[in-house]
RNA sequence: GGGCGCAUAGCUCAGCGGGAGAGCGCCCGCUUCACACGCGGGAGGUCCCUGGUUCGAUCCCAGGUGCGCCCACCA
């Protein structure tokens, strides 16, 4: 053995030894209790990104630490078919070679998606792997296969029959580009200057008229009233009246809405429901008209008469220059404002009119914000419970077609008369009039429709497995807080309706995962840290220990430091390790403790393990992860090896297979944060037939009593020795391990008794000060009391010890 | 505009009612037979500000200030 621990190889062996072996695999038949994770499924294009590997190492911990706990555990894998985004890898694929995908047609197109993802998707799995994620690789789930596609269409036949799904002409968000309906979810807003126009529409009767202003001037012909708001002294008068719209000359009124702002541009908003979302609703409240003059494809449409086929600028301009030439048109200027752009392309989002698929959320939503208030679901931290029932309260009815080519096609066929058929494979007739002339809607389903599904498509519902039945519900959910609203709510509410269930118990909403600097990482800026050149630098050990580390607020910054620590913990293991084993010649596991030091060591394990179990438990993980820490370097190597150190190399048969106990029980506890470097250190271990993955904590719990004054008594003279160089009396084993850790023929001397005994009668004072205060014992908790009176007695030991 | 989070040592962060902590960095000393990626010691903090509650506040409450994230139909 080394005496620098090197992850290179071992990692990598360890990863493909433990599937090999099948211990990330998960059996039904084994039946006990079990814990299950389904973990998010990343879009089976993408690439690990931090996010990812922080998911990993949460979930990881917990899947390892019930599975030595003897859980029958499944931790599912699998992909999303990612319906824009694929589609957007694949068509930029295309214009390099100058195609769009209208060249080749619906089906050659999605023959090439498949191809595409044949040779250039499901790169992830590989990645999850070196982190050391132990998830049953073999159940990896697309969203796209066969089976789960028939979920997909079993549901939405399920919800259609419920009357929860419709189809209704609503304004919705539009992609030019990709020239499909987005959900708010998917758009992307920026800051951006623009140009801010104030244009006087003149009454139709009598002088002058009302100023409005107006960010898109090219959507004025679609006008149909100006709105102001119902107290706005300046325009009470104006309501009802009826004004010009400029350039198409066409009459429109003067109304009242509450939801106009009074305070922006003049007060006066024009109307105009086909082009803005606001505007639709104004228009709904007042009946009116719901006019279009721009196309599908961002330019100006027929219904915009000659300005047709023009882009929005250049129509724009001229319905600007119109107005100019009459004096109509105040002003110019810019300002910023925030613009919705499609996130996969950055396109401009349009606002237009379009029939869509909707699901209502009205039913859906009922138990599920029941099993929330009741909390049979549970998000992490408490913040975020609120905002999850918020969210779901107020969830719109959610637009689930989209326009677009790579998806789960809608299982809707219309006949020739328009009637519809709702089947899960496609029908030999319409269902109404029998007409076996059927055109299956374009359409095909928000790519979240499926993801909803997850808990129990990926076990094979529709049908009754034996997996359904004893892997759902799960236990656990992990995701981003951007992501609560998009999946896990409708996790939650599909599930139940779906099950009859929650599909989990607990969601974890983990920390976004800043740039070291603080800004987000993002490829554009620069700022990413891609997690595989960390796992190279610094091991998937080192690697998980810092995520975790890291992990405890709302936003962290990326910490190398963290990540340093993680390999110094392994490091460290490894070479207290090499002590233990090689330098003894040890044969034995068994805790056979004598010494004072050893009783407390194996009762500082068990401390330890409880003090780890309730962090994991409270999904606390950072402070997880300092106990083992704290544990590993000033317990276990400084004080208990340096204690012990003298006796294994006296060839103490009893210290070296009670140290080799311990070390066993040191490995098992931090296997679920450093997996690898610690079953490197397992097999080492005498007569081992387990492995470290599978093995659990030993039954016997806390049967060591620990000498827990002894120790105390050495590590106050050690302290006190190092403070002042002055020597505290003490006997037989006591003196043995201070001389082992303290060294006193090495120790510098920086301090003085004098110092020291002054310092203890600050703090006796202080104690002293607190005891006697009368409400201070009085109202203080016991604990705390008898804790001030512990120190009280500990700081009088210590001057005494010192002759003070 | 709404919601959430964060302000503690030079840096990154724990702690969250009773003695101010860790890692890194810095200073001093150590070839010590597991580890110099180590060991021992040390310097370095009005725990953001102002009030309040309390015997006692870094911690709880109110109000500021400064950052960050998420959400929202600013025409």
């Amino acid at each position: 053995m080394e005496p620098l621990y090197r992850p290179e190889g071992v990692e990598e062996r360890w990863q493909k030894t433990w599937e090999e072996e099948g211990h990330y695999e998960a059996h039904a038949e084994r039946g006990g209790e079990t814990f299950v994770i389904a973990h998010p499924p990343p879009n089976v294009t993408g690439e690990l990104h931090m996010g990812h590997a922080l998911q990993l190492a949460l979930a990881d911990a917990l899947v390892r630490w019930r599975r030595m706990l003897g859980f029958n555990t499944l931790f599912q894998p699998g992909y999303d078919h990612a319906g824009i985004s694929t589609q957007n890898a694949v068509e930029k694929d295309l214009a390099r070679e100058g195609r769009t995908r209208h060249d080749l047609g619906r089906e050659a197109f999605e023959a090439r998606v498949w191809e595409w993802l044949r040779l250039y998707g499901r790169t992830i799995m590989t990645q999850f792997r070196r982190m050391g994620a132990s998830l049953d690789y073999r159940r990896e789930r697309f969203t796209m296969d066969e089976d789960y596609v028939r979920a997909v269409m079993r549901f939405f036949v399920h919800l259609y029959r419920k009357e929860w799904i419709y189809r209704a002409n609503r304004i919705i968000n539009w992609c030019p580009f990709h020239e499909t309906s987005l959900s708010d979810l998917e758009l992307a807003h920026v800051e951006r200057d623009d140009q801010l126009a104030y244009i006087t529409y003149p009454f139709v009767e009598g002088e002058g008229g009302i100023m409005i202003a107006t960010a898109r001037p090219a959507t004025i012909p679609a006008d149909v009233a100006v709105a102001v708001h119902p107290d706005d002294e300046r325009y009470r008068d104006f309501v009802g009246r009826e004004v010009v719209v400029p350039y198409v000359e066409k009459r429109v009124p003067i109304i009242a809405d509450e939801e106009v702002d009074p305070e922006f541009g003049t007060g006066a908003l024009k109307v105009t429901p086909g082009h803005d979302p606001l505007d639709f609703a104004i228009g709904r409240r007042h009946e009116l008209p719901e006019p279009m003059v721009i196309g599908p494809d961002g330019t100006m449409s027929e219904e915009a008469g000659d300005l047709a086929g023009l882009t929005q600028e250049e129509a724009g301009e001229r319905i600007l220059a119109w107005a100019k030439k009459r004096g109509l048109l105040e002003k110019v200027e810019s300002f910023r404002h925030s613009v919705a752009l499609c996130e996969r392309c950055e396109s401009r989002i349009e606002p237009l009119i379009s029939l869509q698929w909707w699901c209502s959320m009205e039913e859906l939503k009922k138990p599920a914000l029941e099993a929330l208030r009741e909390r049979r679901v549970r998000y992490h931290p408490e913040s975020q419970h609120r905002f999850a029932i918020d969210s779901l309260e107020n969830a719109p009815d959610w637009n689930i077609s989209r326009q677009l080519w790579w998806g789960h096609q809608l299982p809707v066929w219309y006949c020739s008369d328009g009637h519809i058929t709702v089947e899960e494979t496609e029908p030999e007739a319409c269902a109404e009039c029998g007409s076996t002339e059927l055109r299956r809607e374009q359409d095909v389903l928000d790519t979240w429709f499926s993801s909803a599904l997850w808990p129990f498509a990926t076990l094979g519902w529709p049908d009754d497995t034996l997996d359904l039945r004893t892997y759902y519900p799960g236990d656990l959910n992990t995701t981003a807080r951007e992501i609560i609203r998009l999946w896990e709510n409708r996790m939650i509410f599909s599930g139940l309706e779906i099950m009859g269930e929650v599909p989990f118990t607990d969601v974890i909403i983990h920390s976004t995962v800043l740039a070291p600097d603080g800004r987000r990482m993002s490829k554009s800026l620069g700022t990413g840290i891609d997690p595989l050149d960390v796992i190279e630098d610094h091991g998937a050990d080192a690697t998980r220990y810092g995520l975790l580390k890291m992990s405890s607020t709302q936003d962290v910054r990326f910490s190398y430091g963290a990540v340093e620590e993680g390999r110094k913990l392994a490091n460290k293991l490894w070479n207290v390790s090499r002590l233990l084993l090689t330098a003894t010649g040890a044969k034995e596991v068994e805790a056979r403790p004598k010494a004072v030091e050893e009783r407390w060591i194996l009762a500082r394990l068990d401390q330890t393990r409880a003090e780890v179990e309730a962090a994991f438990e409270a999904f606390n993980f950072s402070q997880a992860v300092q106990a083992l820490y704290r544990l590993t370097f000033d317990d276990f190597c400084d004080w208990y090896a340096e204690a012990i150190k003298p006796r294994l190399y006296e060839g103490d048969d009893d210290a070296q297979a009670t140290a080799l106990a311990a070390l066993e029980r040191l490995l098992k506890l931090l296997h679920p944060v450093l997996p690898h470097v610690t079953e490197e250190i397992w097999t080492s271990l005498p007569g081992r037939s387990a492995r470290l993955i599978v093995s659990a904590w030993p039954s016997e719990d806390n049967r060591f009593d620990a000498d827990a004054d002894a120790l105390e008594r050495v590590q106050d003279a050690a302290a006190i020795f190092a403070r002042s160089g002055v020597a505290v009396e003490l006997d037989g084993d006591e003196r043995r391990i201070f001389e082992a850790k303290v060294r006193p023929d090495r120790v510098q001397v920086n301090g003085n008794a004098d110092a020291e005994r002054e310092r203890l009668r600050k703090e006796i004072a202080r104690a002293e000060g607190i005891l006697g205060n009368e409400n201070f014992v009085a109202n203080a908790p016991p604990d705390v009391v008898e804790g001030e009176r512990e120190k009280l007695a500990r700081f009088r030991r210590e001057l005494d010890a010192l002759g003070g």
